[in-house]
Order: structure tokens, then sequence, then C-alpha cells
DNA sequence: CGAAATGTTTGATACGATTCAAATCGGTTC
DNA sequence: GAACCGATTTGAATCGTATCAAACATTTCG
């Protein structure tokens, strides 16, 4: 086991100060070419690799953003990561991502992980609307932006208006003359579920439904598990009474409730027509191609990372952005009887 | 923005030694139960929070693992993922997810990253079988456990057996009935893809079938867009030559075919038979229910974290070791007429 | 009562890169 | 030839923590 070289050995190899050294690794252009030539061959040889936690400890923060997303498990957040990390590397950054699986002690010591790593700074989807801990984290130095979720203008955020995304799946709904809709989702401390739901109520208000045409099915969690579950609900309930649509607050959902239909050999759209929200590359390919709510899933990400690169790298003319974009309804067979046939 | 606190200010405050703080925070049962209380209440009352860059320094190795894979947008490796950050936790490390996304230059990328971060160690399913990178690493000190891929006896590595998981799968379509096989799968670099077409080969030659019987088909990726693409080349061939089945080297790839097939209304597994690979959750829930060959992910993932763990902190008794797991067939829909009758 | 043993606390030192004021160098100008 | 200038290079100081030998305190025991 080698040790590593530091910069005093690549000094000494080459023959200058280990100020030289430094400088050609951060500032070449002020160092003579030859000179800088000669360094750079003594790297080369020694094999120098910088020691990123002695840097760190010199200019008091790290060049890796913390990105804490809700579960690694869901594509949405994959996709949203690939954009952080896109954002990340165009300026000599890293990411580490972090899974808080939607529980907040786990995003609580991600948190006091990434405090402790003096991260350059933090992108995260939080799980609650009290965030005083991310609060305590910007009066202390460490920048946040939230993604997936709006703010005040005091902070930096990026989000999909989810509103509207409630809104563009019911209207949907409606239009194919749908008034027995259940809206699949929670839990409901979760912003976005919340909100897909408040648009869901809103429209089919506006339509002149009555306050009971969408009922709320709640979940314990966003995924194909509880999908499946609430699947089973639905299809045990008296024709009758039953659904004939479902909006799920993400697609995970909606692939759980569809795949209890086909195995029951219940019809979609037929006897039930679903709606997902996300449009995962995973939607598409589903027993019945789902209709979804889509959202800009990479630029989210992208757009998150550079707010906070912003933020972070130019402090004094920085303005805090709230940026919302605009999800848009994607349709397929799940939820068309036209298509489906 | 407050300037955070040193163990410094944490000493003075409580009127004892910085060494005695860091004895608090490292060997507390070496400290008076009194000076301690005193030493945490500093430690709450100036919100204290330890600088990892320092001590990272000082110590010289950081508690943060590094887990590079070949795609984060294949629920393959976010589960695998998930089962390393578990064993991670409960040693209380900390895990940065790479993503090489099958490049080697990222790969280099990332070796270099987490070898300037001084990492605890390294996970890496490497791209190629050439690793020179690796064992450079490894004679520097940076412990590397290879993942889902075999190694020498000089090295841990933790796989599953990707030959028999060909095995599996082609002699189930051979059961079946089947004579002209597809696998579709590449680049030929990655090794997993080649394993699985030895197996499928090996097995089609051992009941009798003569070497054209397993056709390949490759493919630039292992993603649904490839497996769509690929999905249009067999749909265009005559019928009379066109493969009855299709081995597919990962999920993504069946997924895309299936596709392919549904939107061309060719019937799944009648008019072509479809074995995937990795069999994560979207599998089931796919148009037809996909037959599969199963891994141990999370498994997978948390035996490698904890070789690399042993190896790191106890390199004394450390023992090499190359853990092999065994896949296993999941038979659904996608290959087998009864069941989709 | 003093020596030895045990239990606590201290504080100087090192880790490796960055920074910045000061020194050095080579060439110009007057 | 002295003064000056810009371009380079130098090296001491610094970041915050862990470590460890030494100092100090307290108890035990002969």
């Amino acid at each position: 086991m080698t040790e590593s070289a530091s910069v005093i050995d690549v000094a000494r190899r080459a023959g200058v100060s280990l100020g030289t050294v430094s400088n050609v690794l951060n500032r070449p252009e002020r160092v003579a070419p030859a000179t800088r030539e000669r360094v750079r061959r003594a790297i080369e040889e020694l094999e120098f690799v910088r020691n990123e936690a002695a840097r760190q400890l010199r200019t008091g923060r790290s060049r890796t953003i913390g990105l804490i997303v809700l579960d690694v498990g869901n594509p949405f957040f994959t996709d949203l990561a690939a954009g952080v990390e896109n954002a990340a590397e165009e300026a000599g950054l890293s990411v580490i991502l972090c899974n808080s699986g939607n529980s907040a002690s786990r995003e609580d010591h991600y948190l006091s992980l990434l405090q402790a790593q003096r991260a350059y700074g933090i992108l995260i989807t939080p799980i609650t609307g009290k965030n005083d801990r991310v609060q305590d984290l910007r009066a202390r130095g460490t920048q946040v932006v939230l993604v997936d979720r709006g703010s005040t203008k005091r902070q930096c955020s990026v989000s999909v208006d989810d509103v509207v995304g409630g809104e563009l799946a019911v209207a949907h709904l409606i239009a194919q003359g749908h008034e027995r809709i259940a809206f699949v989702g929670g839990p409901v401390s979760i912003n976005q579920v919340v909100d897909r739901l408040v648009g869901a109520r809103r429209t089919a208000r506006s339509a002149g439904l009555p306050k009971t045409a969408i009922r709320l099915m709640r979940t314990p969690g966003l995924n194909v598990a509880a999908g499946r579950k609430t699947g089973e609900q639905i299809a045990g309930m008296p024709p009758r009474t039953r659904p004939t649509a479902v909006f799920c607050a993400n697609d995970l959902l909606a692939l759980g409730v569809l795949q209890e239909m086909t195995r029951r050999n219940l019809d979609v759209p037929g006897d039930l027509a679903i709606v997902g929200y996300d449009d995962i590359d995973f939607a598409a390919a589903a027993a019945v191609p789902l209709t979804s709510v889509r959202q800009p899933r990479a630029q989210l990400g992208h757009t998150a990372a550079e707010l906070l690169i912003d933020e972070v790298s130019s402090p004094e003319t920085h303005q805090h952005r709230q940026v919302v974009f605009e999800p848009e309804l994607v349709v397929r067979e799940s939820s068309d009887a036209k298509l489906s046939a």
C-alpha cells in the first residue's frame, strides 16, 4: 500500500515551492509555462491526487451537492437526479443522492450528515411543510433549494403546478363521462398529494358535480404495493357504487391498481378508467398503457441545481426565484375507451 | 450567517480542553460523567456540528462508501443500492451513489472523484473486464469490491451466476417447445450479457438444438428504447424465420420488446414468447406479465457492503471471498401459453 | 504516610491543501 | 546605475479534528 503523494512531494520533485504547485492546480495562468509543465509532469509521475478533505477544510465548503429525495425506487426521482447530475457536472461539482424514503427521521439524518460534510448546498424534496430544520441550515450558511415543491419568496424552489395537474386529470375523466371518481393517494402529509387532490376537487365542483363525486382513498405510501391494496378494495365494492375511474397520485400507485384489475379480469378502462401522475417510462409499457400527467422531470432537476449553484457562487447578485413548470396530460388507453378499442 | 462552532469553542464554553471534547465525541467512556454532561450541554447550546472534512483529513479516510452502478434508471440497481445503504447505515457509514451510465469515461471520472475524496471504499459494477484502474486503486489503499460480477481469489466480489441464469431461461423456453430463440442484449463488452448468452447457448447445444438455434441480436444498450428497436426488427421478419421466443439480457429490454409487440398487435406469448432478466417490480406489472430470472438484488448489495466493511475495518483477519448467488426463474404469462390462456 | 495504581484531563502536533503578503527575478526607463 | 515595474515564486499561517504522551488527580495498599 503506497502512501499517496502530497503537494509537498510534488513540489520537491518539480523543484518548486508548494505554493507554486497549488497555483498550477488552481490558477494555472499565473504560472510560467515552463514551470507549469514541470509541475504537471511531477504530478503525473507521482500519480498525485488531490485530497478533497484538506482542500475542503481550507476553503470551508465541499464540492458536493446533496440531493434528498422521497423515494429512489420511483423512476420519477431517478430521472430528476439525472437532471441534477448534468447541471452539477457542468459546474465541476458532484452529487450525493440520499433517500429519505418518506421518513422524517431519515430526512433528518441526511440533513445532519450533509451539514457535517459542509455540503456545497442541498436540494430537497421535503416530506412535510414544516421545515424548521431547513431554515436553520440556511441561517447557518448552507443553501437549500426546494425541489418539486413551491416556497415563499425568501427561498428558491422549483416545482410543477400540482393543482393544475389534478385539474387536467379530472377534467379529462369528466370529459370521458365519469361521475364517480376516486382519488388514490397518501399520506396526506405530502404536499404534492394534497395539491393534486385540491385540483381534482376544484374541477369536479366547477363542472357541477356533487361534493361526493371525488372520493378520497388514502394509501400509506406511494408505491406499487399500496396501489394493489387499493385495487383490491375497489374491486371489492359493489359495481353500483364502485367508482368508474381513479386518479392516482403517482404512476406507481396507478400501476398497482391496474395490476390488481388485470388479475381479477376487470376491464381497464371499461370497468375502471385509470389516470396516473409523473408519466414515468414504465407508464407507457404497462398492461394497459397508462394515461398520466407528465412532469418535466430532468428539467426540474437541472433547473434546481442551476438555481442552487447561482445562489452559492454569486450570493451578492442572487435573486430568489420560484420556478413553476406546467404539467401536461398524456392520454393513453387506460382512460380512453376509443383508444383501447 | 453564523459561523459554525468548532471543538475549541465548545471546549471554552464547557471550561475544558479541546482534547476532552474530542474524547467525549469519540470515546465517551473515558471521560468522567460530570464532565461529559457539561461538554454535551455546551455542544447543544452552540449547536456544534462536527466538521467531517477535518475529521477525515486527520484520520486519513472518509466515512462514505462509493457505489458505482451501470444505470440508476434501472430499478435493479436502485434495489441493489438500497441493500448497500442498509448495510452502510448499520455501520454508521453513508453512501454516495454514482451513475456510470455504461460510459468508461464517466466510470473513470467517478473513480477519480472517489479517490480524491479518499472514500472509505468502493463498490463497483465495472463496465469491462479490464480493470487496471481498480487494481491501481487497491494498490494505493482504497479497497474495492466488485458487485454483480465475479473475480479472482485476490479480491472480494459478489455476483449472481449469470451462466446459470441463461441456462434457466433457455431451458424453460425449450421445454415450452421453442426451437428458434433470439438472445437480445448488448453491448457484448458487458460481462453479464456475455455470460447469460453463454448459458443460453450451452443449454441449447446440450438439448441437441443446432448452433443456429440461438440467434444473437445485439443492442447498443440495456434500456427500454433499445428493446423497442429490436422489437421492430423482429416484427419485420417473415413469420417463417422469425424467432418464436426471445431471451432478453434484462427486463428493460424485455419490456421494450413487449411494448413493440403489443403496439403491432402481435400476441405474446403466442407469436413471440419473452423472457427477461432481473425480475424488477415492473416486470410483473407489464402488459403481459413478464417471465424473468430473479436475482437477490438487495441482498447482493447488502453482502457486498458487508464484505467491504470487513475488508477495511479488519485488514489483518480479512479473507477475500467470492460470493455467488443462484438466480431463480419466475414464470409468468409472457412465456407460458397455459398461464396466458 | 508515601508509593503505586488507576482514572481524567491536557495541550502540542499532525493531517494536506489554499492563501496572501512578501521576496525574487528580468527587463525598462530615466 | 538606480529606481521601478510587472510577472513569478516563495513559505508561513491557517482551516478543525484526532491522537498520544505527559501531567494531574484520586484512590488503594503496604
